[in-house]
DNA sequence: GACTCCTGACTACATCTGTAATCAGTCTTG
DNA sequence: CAAGACTGATTACAGATGTAGTCAGGAGTC
């Protein structure tokens, strides 16, 4: 699957919230803060078509673009790159580095911990 | 602080890893797959010195390289931007999101549970 | 039918990245 | 001291990315 940039993710977050949309669709609902024009959008969205990540299909003169992979796929191959380069692949180094960074309030042990024990039996 | 790029990253990692060294020997422990020439090494050293990244001292008329940041810090700016990015900045789905994906094992179960029961005393 | 509007296609251009080569100066070694 | 070996600095160049502008063709409007 081909890397998708930063920006050009911004534009798959609107297709996968929700699909078909023109071009104008797209640009009216992509982040305010980005400040893209519309011809912006469009770059993006050729140049994910290009990458085989968008699919398109013709409605009248205009497309409706629609992701051609689904937000899970394209999310855990990103995750995995980085648990990969960052903590050699394992989880735990990564639990451990978040927990020491204060980014896991009491309430979000609880819920691991939840998690964990459903995921046991 | 400035992003550093994946080729880059190697090098910060062999700098983390054991310094200071010189440019030569860095070049000789970054991992062999990259197939790298001395001088790309030396554009990524002189880059890294450019984003404040790495920092320098001479030595007669060669330069000793180190890291300027910690390994820790940049780690969890990364690990940060990418939950926030996929997972609204949260923990729990991420990790439910590798439990679904197999990524994590039964002993990676047992491992994160005892290191939350830790967290929580 | 002429004019305007919207659309995708194409072009533009600066910056960042990967991947070097070249160059000028300094050390070393005969 | 002359010849090499090494070093950082500078330059090169293609592909990716961010950010648009322009253009040709069809649709709708008067």
């Amino acid at each position: 699957m081909e890397r998708i940039a930063e920006g050009e993710y911004a534009v798959m977050e609107v297709l996968w919230e929700r699909s078909p949309l023109t071009a104008a669709e797209v640009a009216e609902r992509v982040p305010e803060q980005r400040g893209w024009s519309l011809a912006t959008v469009k770059t993006m969205l050729s140049r994910l078509l290009a990458k085989g990540v968008l699919a398109h299909e013709e409605e009248g003169r205009r497309y409706l673009y629609r992701p051609a992979i689904r937000r899970e796929d394209y999310v855990a191959e990103e995750s995995g790159r980085l648990l990969d380069r960052m903590f050699g692949g394992r989880l735990t180094p990564f639990v451990a580095h978040l927990a020491e960074r204060d980014r896991l309030t009491p309430a979000d042990i609880e819920e691991i911990e939840s998690l964990l024990k459903a995921l046991k039996s």
